[in-house]
Parts: C-alpha cells; sequence; structure tokens
DNA sequence: GATGAATGAGCGTTCATTCAT
DNA sequence: GATGAATGAACGCTCATTCAT
C-alpha cells in the first residue's frame, strides 16, 4: 500500500504541465485562438497525447478554469478573523499577484472570453457560482459592519475584483507600486465615505 | 475639389455600415468567432465586397477600434472648462454606457481581440498611444490640482477606466444604479484621502 | 422568365458528378472508408467544394441513396399491365443492370453497410420505408394471384432481390448470361412449385 | 517433439479469443467501425498484446476470415452420400444459422470488409479459391446428376449461398420460418426446371 | 462594381501502431 | 511477456481569401 507509483506520479506531473501552459495561452490569446497544436508544441509533446488526458479542448480549458476556481475557493474559505474586508483585500491582492499564474484567467470571467464557450461545463458553472456566493456573501458582511459602503452593489464589487486585474501590466516599471496602486483604488473606492452619499467631484473639492 | 460624389457618398456609407455590423459581433462573439460570411450576411452584401472595403478582417478588425478610438479622442479634446476629474469622469461615464455601442471593443483590449492587433496594426498603436497619452495628461493634471491622489500611477488610472467596463453586466436588475455603482468605485478609489497615505482597512475601522 | 442561368445548370451538372463519384466510391468501398479527400479528387475539386453543394459526408451518403431510391420508386410507380409478378422482374432486372450505376447502393440496403452509418435521416427512413411498401404491396398481390409461392415470407423474398445483386460479378465472362442466371434463380425461387410443399430435394429426383 | 508447452497452449487460448471477439464485432459493426481499443478491451487485454498475436489490424481481419472459410472447408469436406445437393444444401443452412457466428464474416465478402483484405493477403486469396473450387465441384457434380439446372452458371450460384445470408434480419418475428424460406428461394431456384428452358413468368401462368 | 463559386491552410479529433518500462 | 503512454497520419469540417464572370 503504497504512494502512487512513479508512473502515476509522471502522469500527474505531464498534466499539471499541460494546465500550466494551456492557462498561459489562454491568458494571452483567449480560448478560441488556442489551439491544440501550438499547446502539444508548448509543451513539448504530441498532439493525441493531450487528449489522453482531456477528452476535448473545451474539457481542458474547464479544467483550467476550474482548478484556477479551487485555488481561490481554498483561499477563501480560510478563517478570516474578525475583518471580512481584509480578507477581501487579501484575496484581492492573492488574485493580482497571481495574474499570471493560477489565477489569470478569472480575469476573463467577467466579459467571458472563456465563460462563453465553456458555457456547457455544469461542473464549471457550479464552482463559478460558488466562489461568486461565498465572495457576495464576505462583501456583504463587510458591509453590514460597514467596512465597505452600501451604495454599490455587491456584484459590482465582485466583478470589479475580477476584472481590475487587467489594470496591471508586466511592462510597469515599478511592479509593486502599481500593484498597490490598484489595491488602493479598489479599497478606497469602496470604503465608507466620510461625507456619505456625496459626490467626490462636487463635495472634496470645495472644503 | 468637387464635393464628394454620389458614388464616393454611397461607398463611405456602405462602410460605415460594414464597420457598425462588425463592432457588432465582436463584442458579441469576439474576434475570433466572428466569421466574414456571417459579417457579410449581416450586411447584405457578398464576401467579396468586403474585401474591396477591407483588405483583411484584421485590417476590419483595427480600423473598427481606431474608429471607437477616434470617439473617444473626440470627446477627450472637448473643452473641459476648469476641472479635468470632471471631464475625465464625463469620459468615464460615457465609456461605460457605450459599452456595447461605439466603445465597447475597448473593453476587449486586453485579451483575444486586439493583443494581436495592436502589434500588427501601426495605426492602431499610435490611436491608442494618442489616446493613452490625452487620457494620461488629463490625470496628472488632475493629480496636480489635488484632484486624484498622488499614489496611483496614472497608467494604472488609465487602464482601469477600460477593464472596469467588464464590470457591468447587462444581466444586472438597475443598470443605472450599477453604473453609478461604478464610477463611484472609481471615483472615491482615486480620490485624494482625508488622510492621505494611510490604509483605509486599518485606519478608518478604529476611528 | 427564362430556363435556370447557366450557372445554375452548371451547378446542377457539378452536384451530379459528384453524386455520381460518391456513389462509385460508396459502392466499391463502403460508407466508413470513402474519404471526402478522395471524393474530392475523384471529382477534380477541391474539398471545401464539396461541403457548398452538401452539408456532411452523412448528408452526402444519404443523398446518393435517395437518388436510387427514387429512380427505383419511379420505376416501381409505372402502371404495371395485369401481372404483378411480370413487374418485380422487369424490377429486378433494372436493379441487376444498375447495379453500378444508380442502383448499386442499394445492395448495401440489407446488411447494413450504410444504412447503420446513415440510420439518422428520417428523409431517408421514410424514402426507404416506401419502397418496401411498394415492392411488399406488389409481391402479396403476386402471390393473391398464385404467381408467386405462398411459403416464402414477403419480406425475405424482398430483401432477396436487394442482396442477389451481389451474385453478380463484373469479372464474368458472359454477364448478360449470368445476369439471366441471377433472374432465373430468384424467378424459380419465388414460382409457385408443381407439387406444392413438397421439398424438391427429396421429391424431385425421385420421380 | 513434445506435446505443446503450457505457454503455449495458452497462447493458442488467447488468440482463439481474440479471433472470436474480433468477429462479433466484424460482424456488428463492419471493418472500419472496429477499433483495436474496443477489441483490447473486450478480450480484456491491452493493445500492444493484440500486436503480438497479429502484426495488423489488416492481419487480424483475415485471419478471423480465413477461420471462417476453414470451418467452412471443414463442413464442405466431409463424405456427402450420393447426393451433392443435399451436401449444398446441407451447407448454406449452416451457413445462414452461422450468420452471427463463426460465418457471419462471409456475408460481408461483397464491400468494405474484405474487398481490400483479400487483394492484399494472398493466404486469404488462396482459402477464398479453394471454398469456391470446392463449392463449385460439387455444384458441377449436381447439375452433372441433373440436381440442378444447366442454365445458371456456377459462379453465380456458388455467390448466391454466400449474398443470400444479408436476405434474412434478426428482426423477423419467425426467424425458423424465414430461414426455411430463403432455403427454398434457393432451392427451388437452382432446381431443374419440369419444363426445362421455358420462363415460368409465361408458361406456368398459363397451363 | 458586385458576386457565386473555389480553395489552401488549418482545426479538433481519432486510430493503428510502437516504444519504454 | 504484458502494458501505459506516445505519436504520425489522417479524417471530417471550416474559414479567410481570391478568381471568373
Amino acid at each position: 500500500m503504497r504512494a502512487p507509483s512513479y508512473k502515476e506520479r509522471e502522469r500527474q506531473r505531464r498534466e499539471q504541465e499541460i494546465l500550466d501552459a494551456a492557462e498561459q495561452l489562454l491568458i494571452e490569446r483567449g480560448y478560441a485562438a488556442l489551439t491544440m497544436d501550438d499547446l502539444a508544441d508548448a509543451v513539448g509533446i504530441s498532439k493525441p497525447t493531450l487528449y489522453q488526458h482531456f477528452k476535448s479542448k473545451e474539457d481542458l480549458a474547464a479544467r483550467v478554469i476550474v482548478n484556477a476556481l479551487q485555488m481561490l475557493e481554498a483561499h477563501l474559505q480560510q478563517p478570516h478573523g474578525d475583518s471580512p474586508l481584509a480578507h477581501i483585500v487579501k484575496t484581492f491582492r492573492h488574485l493580482l499577484e497571481q495574474r499570471h499564474a493560477s489565477g489569470g484567467v478569472l480575469a476573463s470571467l467577467g466579459p467571458e472570453l472563456v465563460v462563453k464557450a465553456i458555457h456547457t461545463s455544469p461542473l464549471l458553472a457550479e464552482h463559478k457560482a460558488r466562489i461568486v456566493k461565498l465572495l457576495g456573501e464576505l462583501v456583504d458582511e463587510a458591509k453590514a459592519r460597514g467596512e465597505i459602503v452600501d451604495s454599490i452593489p455587491t456584484s459590482v464589487i465582485v466583478r470589479s475584483m475580477f476584472c481590475l486585474q487587467s489594470a496591471l501590466t508586466d511592462l510597469e516599471p515599478d511592479l509593486e507600486h502599481s500593484l498597490i496602486g490598484v489595491i488602493h483604488l479598489f479599497l478606497y473606492g469602496i470604503a465608507p465615505r466620510a461625507d456619505a452619499g456625496s459626490e467626490p467631484t462636487k463635495e472634496r473639492r470645495n472644503p
């Protein structure tokens, strides 16, 4: 009764390699422009071998996204002390940092590049729903505690977390600084206003 | 130097028709899923006629984007009184409202669609650079006047304006409310902090 | 209001060319072994052109069979004087003669080479049912008149007409003679017995 | 010169298992639709093991057919008393009954399956030739004895025995009755005519 | 100038066949 | 000797692009 055999481990490693490469290409070019040929080349294997691990391109893409969602879900389910907002921010930062590793695909979850093409997978829909629910609850909790402003719909806040990933580029001269910039934009954007209800454009300018 | 002949005007009208239809399809289905057949059908002309106006699919897509950018550029170049921020916000709102008309393509500026097209078409790159420069200058001006916080890099702010389009969905129950939500998120996100430099997570919670 | 234009006639001719070539290949190699590449080569056109005429391989094959069935149906619906058997024999001869032209595919209708693969087409099923019904009625009528022996099930007789096509080869030294041989075999095989009910093996041998 | 070792017997048993499974699948789905994967699964072994017994799919199919032919040959070579016709009929009935067991493949001798295989495998061609010769001799002998009509070419009679298998379907309500029907059709079809040379269509109807 | 028809190149997928273990 | 895993070669099909009319 030993651990998975060498063969089995090798297989898993290969599978992860494929998933990683697929994620990269998915982020760079989107679902439609990702070809199985290119993917096979990127991994350094032949096309039929891909199909020994994933039964179709759609299946493969679904797995990539599910993977990312699971990682995010795991992150979200860690205990979060007494401040939901702190947890949200930590998650957001994680998302930004992982942008090109195992979370970047999620940036496309809003405007549907991948999602529309994949909308067939119930597994995926389920996972996505769970994440959105989890994040939504966290946001609502934070709102209840007065950590987040009431006036912005929860759904908008949740989606912002994903799409703001695109506000970051790797060409940035000081990446960490920009990253903090995005976080601040988000954080202050959702923070309760000192002078509730007033438009900063008008109010703040003339103190 | 006569006025454009009837033929010429007709031609231009047809061309605009094509661009409009292309934009619609581009937004609805993305670049890869847009076929020249479908486009020709949508406009009610034949495929070879398309190629009399645009030399390739890529060229066509580039022109669509350029069109959108020009519209945005025109908007930006209007005189803007004494508040750059007000102008930025008006532009942002315009962007959000046109999401599905003549500006929606810009939301896809990250993946799939443009990433390739922009590197191919110098015309497009040029236009994009001009817009980004214009917006950047506006942001910098606003920063100088204290209308926008200093700590977030200008490039991040500019990119946020584009990618936050994806925070909006048409499935929203109260679209206008969500739209205002996004604007507020952005506006407060970039507004100067009352207690500059401090993290709202920490400071605001324990006043 | 003229006859179909040149273009249209040309198109129809091409389509018939494809159908003929497809039938040939279908007879020679069966459905599965017929490749669209080979067919295109055989006709002397490119593969995509095939798809301008037929939306899939299955559709193409179905059309070939329907064609053959229609020809047969037309033949069957001619008025047939007072002898159903004579009409059956004429049809059978027709079938044997057309074996390699527009009727050969039908030989496969019994043991299902094509049919099983095509069983999706309701159009085809309908046509086939109609033919079988027509032929069956003819056989029953002949039975009622005493032209055909009662003891062989009608369905067996009908299917024999199709599968006996394979009893003929083109390698035959005297094709017409063999053809008559098959007809006789069939004709005497279904003819009423002089000494009804007796097995020829036993009875005839010892007169 | 010892008896085959255990290993060797085991090997032969396995080989027969493969051949049986292959025959089944061949009858059910035809040559093209039979995949080596499915076959390996059906036998419960791995694909490379198949190739230890047969050097190719074509080889395997040829062996299946040869097997069936050998069985038929054995049947034919049994002593046949004084009536060649009786022997022929017994063989025919055997063929019909085995349609789905060890002789069914022969029904497909026309299209798809064998047409190619038979031109490739000399072994197979040889076997087929032998059977056809044996059957042909039997028919000729029967003709000489006046048990079979002279006017039908021997080759046609022989081929009829094979292709008439397709006149039977398993959907038949009373299979045994249909089977007898086919035998009678064949038997009377080749039986000597009472009024030799006359067409039943004309002669029998007006006595 | 507009189009019906044609096609080269490529896509996702499958399968007979072969290594390496 | 048996197998999991790998792959070259094809297959059905699509699409951007181009002639001939």
